[in-house]
DNA sequence: TCCTTAATGGGATTGATTCGCATTTGCATG
DNA sequence: CATGCAAATGCGAATCAATCCCATTAAGGA
């Protein structure tokens, strides 16, 4: 309830109408605290019980990206789009290339980095995304045996 | 001449057939010198006259990718894949989020960020995707008139 | 030159995301 | 609390990059 009246209120200071499937879908995101396909999502609110369609979904994650609520990021690969609530700070992430695990990383090194290019090419950065790949722990035990974790 | 003998010798290399089609589309890459979609290569092979088809395309692209003689990236927004010829060092990515123009940065001063990732969450680093957005140096200068570049 | 196998054409298909439009809901106002 | 209207929603159709299928062609070693 505490909870639900924060959404309300995050969203009316985003002059967003407060409805009840944007509320689950932010409710949703912080659950998986991690970064989540509009499938999944939709998926995870059907198995709340929750009746709500793919395309509102899709449609909500919009303007919440918009209005900088969550953040979207495309991972190369299957080429789906990821959602997650917005941090403080901005994340990183470490992406498993084998099972496809994705571990958030918090800080930063590259704001001096970024300065000098900005100088050196005259350009003005407001923003940067930063992925890396590998094998996490489990992933790179048995990084002989094949026929397992592919999703 | 010379050089359609160097692809030749790149994909034999490789144990990749050296077919006309994959010499174009590794010249037609290197020409561009910038991170160019599987349409934008096809379109420009038709303008050279080569007939070609778009699975062709995205399948030489594919094979080039996983022999890493070129890249694949996939920036957000219009999600589309883009793929430019693997230059010596990786590089990152100056993106222009208003006219859409890639700016190439060579030099990279992450790996030893990356190692310390590695420790900390044992994770075995393999590669990694940073991209810059921004405004280019046309760009920021008359950022606030609107109606044009948008692609 | 011949043969095997990889590469290709091109049309159909997939799959994530978006669109169109009729219906419903939030919410400001009286 | 009733009313109106714009914003949000549902759901099916549409889009669009990328992939697949399979019959045909070409590469390159013997």
């Amino acid at each position: 309830m505490a909870e639900s009246n924060r959404y309300r209120k995050l969203l009316k200071k985003e002059n967003l109408r407060s409805t009840n499937h944007r509320q689950s879908i932010l409710e949703a995101l912080e659950g998986f605290g991690e970064p989540v396909s509009a499938e999944r999502l939709y998926l995870a609110l059907k198995d709340k019980g929750i009746s709500i369609s793919l395309s509102t979904v899709y449609r909500a994650l919009d303007v919440l990206v918009e209005k900088n609520i969550i953040s979207k990021t495309d991972f190369t690969d299957n080429n789906r789009s990821l959602y997650e609530i917005r941090q403080e700070g901005h994340k990183h992430h470490l992406v498993c290339i084998r099972c496809r695990k994705i571990i958030p990383v918090t800080g930063c090194p590259f704001h001096d980095y970024a300065s000098r290019l900005e100088e050196q090419f005259d350009f003005s950065i407001t923003g940067h995304r930063l992925e890396l790949f590998g094998y996490c722990r489990d992933c790179s035990v048995d990084e002989n045996s094949r026929s397992d974790g592919q999703a």
